[in-house]
DNA sequence: CCGAAGAAATGAAATCATTACAAATTAGTT
DNA sequence: AACTAATTTGTAATGATTTCATTTCTTCGG
């Protein structure tokens, strides 16, 4: 699924390209790591230093439109990001922040919940809070 | 699971009581409609002049760390809260902003996905998002 | 190759949810 | 009543996100 390129998964998705839409879908599928727009702003910048803020914000919504990227809200502070649109969970550390990629055991989520007739779903997610293994291990008594 | 009171909820998870505290329960309580901090501090303002926005904050924080009630990050725009702490999904509804209660199918949760070792899970939220029976009889082309 | 029209990007200002913090109030205890 | 701790209050700060008017690119016909 990372055999693809930053420009073919704008194309695909129906994404005209541009120079700073290419930046931010291939800092997205190099950095599997759910980055923020900030962060993804603070990166982009030194190398791009016209770059500004509000087009960060402005591809990513349009990504995630478009179905080239997944917008994740498990963390109540900022929105953040996954170029990786196959079906898997997450899971926040509530201790370091990190979000992890957690896999599905079925892939067919809305078979999990009776959503009710005449609902349309769109979108699905799985989301996991609680303490890390690293954090667990390095952590204080309430890991 | 309606057969308790705002008070009893709040002392059997260890909150002790206060009149501010037994507000927001109550009305957590009586509006299972996933309210957020300002729709909660807003209804009972005129009714409790002094209430600060503050204390609803800090109450719903106490709240959910004390497992009395659950905090949804399902809306982008604001955190809302569930005084039904049973286990279910929610969806949104993009259209008119609405938190819909789901029911699940299995209970066992944590099943669905494959939490890697050591990690401690400590809540688990199922969203969906996409448009509600109600917007797509009444909607426009896109529903 | 040139210029118009539309699309995209920029940057500054506004919005809005949430938090920080210090002062005031209330509750609990001797 | 007096004292201490817990709670509440209100204002100010923070910080993510959006708005919007202006500027810069693209594209495309002539």
């Amino acid at each position: 699924m990372e055999a693809t390129t930053p420009l073919r998964n704008l194309t695909d998705h129906g994404v005209k390209p541009s120079a700073q839409r290419l930046a931010v879908m291939e800092y997205l599928m190099e950095h599997l790591t759910h980055p923020s727009a900030d962060e993804i702003y603070c990166a982009l910048h030194p190398a791009m230093p016209t770059l500004s803020k509000t087009t960060v914000y402005n591809t990513l919504r349009l990504l995630t439109e478009k179905g080239a990227a997944i917008q994740l809200t498990i963390d109540e502070r900022n929105v953040c990001f996954d170029a990786d649109t196959t079906p898997h969970a997450h899971f926040l550390c509530t201790r370091c922040g990190k979000v992890y990629d957690v896999p599905l055991r079925e892939t067919n989520l809305e078979r999990q919940a009776c959503i009710p007739p005449g609902f349309r779903t769109e979108q699905e997610a799985i989301y996991y809070r609680g303490c890390c293994a690293r954090c667990a291990s390095q952590g204080q008594a309430d890991c």
